[in-house]
DNA sequence: TTGACTCGTAAGGAATACCTTACCTATAGT
DNA sequence: ACTATAGGTAAGGTATTCCTTACGAGTCAA
């Protein structure tokens, strides 16, 4: 075998739209495994490797209580897609456009 | 046979390091497969195909030349993301935080 | 202790992803 | 017409993804 260590990549933790939906979930509170599993048609072992995979990316946290699981969102863990998308904002943001192509002109503010 | 319609979906097209790149690339300027492809250690066909993916998202555009196929970005195409990704600003941004949680507090500004 | 409940994990299968090499068409230059 | 270049596509192999059902471990309550 060759593959030493495989990171887990946010970008593809985030690829899958069940995974995004829990974090979106997890935005107002934390969650138990069926208080999230109620929100999809799938199975609650499949939310489970859901969260697992989350879990491995760094993006939830998990807390036992009892027997139950919480799950917290780490929101910094997404700082690599925040990061990655900024690099495009000139493109859409129209002010932000305006005013480079005014530095651009070479023209005082 | 069931599935009508696969619509290619951004997040899935941008979860490929590949793929970013390239898009990353085209940020500069368009570019010929070629041209792109000397990037990368993979075949030129793998690039091809990855440019089919982004072409299916719609997140470039193809422009032939002569023999050559330029692409182009279509940053638009990224709203999905950056839409997403704005959901979570509040918890990186320590400005909009300071001011939420100053509005939560019920003060007047 | 018995039973119900929460949840993870194993096993397995179907579909998809992602690479390679081989080959094809189209264009350009001589 | 011939040759080289640009690049798409087919075929095929391997790995990964994503679901399912079955089962097991830990917790709680009677």
């Amino acid at each position: 075998m060759v593959t030493p260590n495989r990171e887990p990549d946010i970008f593809t933790a985030i690829s899958h739209p069940a995974r995004r939906r829990i974090l979106d979930l997890l935005v107002e509170t934390d969650r138990s495994v069926n208080a999230l599993a109620g929100d999809f048609q799938m199975s609650r072992p499949a939310v489970s490797q859901h969260l697992r995979i989350l879990l491995n990316a760094g993006l939830v946290t998990e807390r036992r209580q009892g027997r139950e699981r919480h799950y917290r969102l780490v929101p910094e863990r997404l700082a690599p897609v925040r990061d990655w998308i900024s690099h495009y904002e000139r493109f859409w943001d129209d002010r932000l456009q305006r005013l480079q192509e005014h530095l651009l002109r070479g023209e005082d503010l």
